[in-house]
DNA sequence: AACTTTGTTTGGTATTATCAAACAAAAGGG
DNA sequence: CCCTTTTGTTTGATAATACCAAACAAAGTT
């Protein structure tokens, strides 16, 4: 669960299963039947009917009235939406991640910094018959993707000690594992203002990742493209990175922040 | 609440507050304080703050460290997108709305039928200065609407007569509230397959709209073409009917739709 | 600095969510 | 086609749990 060293607060029961019991959905299983979503759970059917009821009186889920399961609503539709239209920084980014992915073809994200964790908020694919697995509201690890090395990188210290004194999980043969090793990355980053992806969450996916700061010079997100490691050689990735801090740094300044170099 | 006929059924109390207060956040109010959904929910403020971290606890809400107020959090996003994505019809509509709009300049929308009300779940603003009002997620009425008469137009009989016995609540002048005169409206729209709305609902607001068939040839949406009266003249708008319909008719037919006319 | 207003924590109480069991309605299989 | 199995729904008794109130803490305001 990342650095997300929190405990469990005091909960009110019915509505964490509720909330769990929508978090059951997913792309791959977009219907659920009430034993389903019981026996996942552990819980009761009757309990699971209950709060379904109350989901659906809502709109927050949908009965299909021809299988008889049950499906996301389109409340969230709206919710999401939302939220969508309140984070500035979303509208405000897409014209220059369109740009990117129209000139180079390859998929585009804009992720955020949660408590230890890194959130996809918006994505566009690029035309390659290679997709990549990724979705809005996803979260990954920092240490083992471009984005998140990035945006761990201009964090506070003691943030990034705590990160690197966590266990550092393996995904392929590349991730790094080594706090030491992951703390010079870091200090490289933070130097050159972006950072490299090199198969350290999935073998063939590579990426290239420049922060984004606000008009206080905070860092407040990243911006990555990736693609497959057989059209992302050395030479390629490093002549990405200008037309990625480029696009990185058109998106800070519409957000106010001011270079200072001169 | 338009033709929402069912009765309250047997709600879980907290999850249903729950809910309530998720949907207590609008575009207008971003940020809310403990103590100003109590006051709102008529809740006490313990109550609230309880349900707050069962919500935050999940992603659901996010409490904002500089003003110590709670906005709606990042998981509404995600599964926002995922109904969004599990929506097919959205993605399929997407591009001949967007041709709509660029060969016209007016704000497009994209709408279901949801229990005797229409359900907004998409739209594209065109570049005029006169914004409409809308949102997606947003219901609207049937009987005083453009998508909203092209649904009920094509739904069952006995459908059609239960929300025409019902009262049809006047929002302008033009709204027709006579159940009459909405049948033969319905009648020249069933025979015609596109709809106007003249500021039936909005004052200054007129629109054309035509339904979506999918492969079993029932009418499953409807989209719009809506822009204020003074640019929306009667010969202009006969004039868009065909371009309404044509893109109606190609996404029917991503949908399986076939013609039978020959 | 005193006074509001706000968010948070606490614990006793009664409401209420939960469970189990029985029912109804489909689905599957012989 | 009937019987079996699985599924969704309803019910009511019980104990757990969400709720309220009151007290506390922390801001914000005058």
């Amino acid at each position: 669960m990342g650095a997300n060293i929190k405990l469990k607060p005091k909960l009110i029961q019915s509505i964490d299963r509720a909330l769990q019991i929508l978090e059951s959905f997913s792309n791959e299983e977009k219907e659920l039947g009430v034993t389903e979503i019981a026996n996942r759970l552990d819980l009761h059917k009757s309990t699971v009917h209950g709060i379904l009821t109350t989901l659906e009186y809502r709109g927050y889920i949908k009965k299909n009235v021809k299988t008889g399961k049950y499906q996301l609503g389109l409340k969230l539709l709206e919710l999401g939406n939302l939220v969508h239209d309140s984070m500035d920084l979303i509208s405000l980014a897409k014209p220059y991640l369109q740009e990117l992915v129209n000139k180079h073809q390859e998929t585009v994200h804009l992720v955020v910094y949660d408590r230890g964790e890194v959130i996809y908020i918006d994505k566009i694919e690029g035309k390659g018959a290679i997709k990549i697995m990724s979705r809005i509201g996803k979260r990954n690890p920092v240490h083992c993707t471009g984005v998140g090395k990035c945006l761990l990188a201009f964090r506070e210290d003691h943030e990034i000690e705590m990160i690197l004194k966590q266990d550092l999980k393996k995904y392929t043969v590349n991730t790094i594992t080594d706090s030491e090793k992951l703390k010079e990355q870091i200090l490289e980053i933070r130097k050159n203002g972006y950072a490299f992806d090199m198969e350290e969450i999935e073998l063939g996916l590579r990426c290239i990742a420049a922060p984004i700061r606000d008009h206080r010079r905070k860092v407040v997100a990243a911006i990555s493209l990736s693609g497959p490691s057989m059209r992302m050689d050395q030479e390629r990735m490093q002549n990405l990175v200008t037309d990625v801090k480029k696009a990185a740094d058109m998106i800070s300044r519409n957000l106010g922040y001011i270079d200072m170099h001169f």
